[in-house]
DNA sequence: CCTAAAACCTCTAGCTGCTGTAGGAGCAAG
DNA sequence: CTTGCTCCTACAGCAGCTAGAGGTTTTAGG
């Protein structure tokens, strides 16, 4: 059976994606440029939302778009054992963890800063005197 | 007494900072544009150190530069009350609450997914039909 | 004094992941 | 027929740098 075609605007309504981002995700080679109408509008069938789909969930997971190109790339040809994909999920779950933890740690430095104020004159801001006067340690 | 003034370099080895990265903040104002020597060379001193200080310690507790404008005003311009300050603080606090609390929930998601690989082919690989399996909810 | 390396200079383009705008054409409903 | 929505292309812009090309100047060593 054949499926409907469906035109971007659509498609950006079923996926929650801006129409401007549609575009751009072709123009990057992250969705196959589509057949277009007579007048020239995109027309888009089932599996283009199944693909907006999983590129929406993937970017909103934190995955890069490279990294939805691989996982794409393994997606569509499943032969291939998902190893590499085991291997793109863990990296990314490692970097989130310490993303994670950084933050705290700048959350916690940041609360001594923001409970510190004792509406005086920016002079004596503890505030202003804490930022300015940490010292760099390791970038 | 005067301080000995200093050259890009070395500022930038003081700071932890790239030389780009101090040219970078004089193009957009957020450093003075220092004197120059008679072949042009920038010549900091004293308070650029500090005021370089400051700027990367706000940068590292993840104040935008914008933030750091209004900062580096307060500091310099003591007479007014630091309640300013303590605004900035607080809400750039809040902000980092709010990511860190996306985020651990953004780890917890991916932690199904990331675990549950069975090392089959990809076409029943539970990351990737995880990924392709939801189903956008609010963005 | 001479040379080679290091440090400086300006200017421009690139990175990620979009978003927005200008300026137009097509299409369905009233 | 006209209004108003959707679509088209093409390009500029956001943050916050970073890197490169292509040139001058300073410094250290022989």
């Amino acid at each position: 059976m054949m499926t409907a075609p469906v035109m971007i605007g659509q498609l950006a309504r079923a996926t929650a994606t801006k129409v401007t981002t549609i575009r751009f995700y072709e123009s990057i080679g992250l969705l196959p440029a589509p057949p277009r109408t007579d007048s020239g509008r995109r027309t888009y069938d089932r599996s283009d939302v199944e693909r907006l789909h999983f590129i929406r969930n993937g970017r909103r997971l934190g995955f890069s778009i490279d990294e939805l190109r691989s996982l794409i790339d393994l997606q569509e040809n499943p032969v291939r054992d998902c190893a590499a994909a085991s291997v793109i999920a863990a990296r990314h779950l490692a970097e989130v963890e310490e993303k994670l933890s950084q933050l705290a740690a700048l959350r916690d430095e940041l609360k001594v800063f923001a409970h510190s104020c004792n509406r005086s004159t920016a002079a004596e801001c503890k505030i202003i005197q804490g930022i300015g006067g940490m010292r760099a340690q390791a970038n």
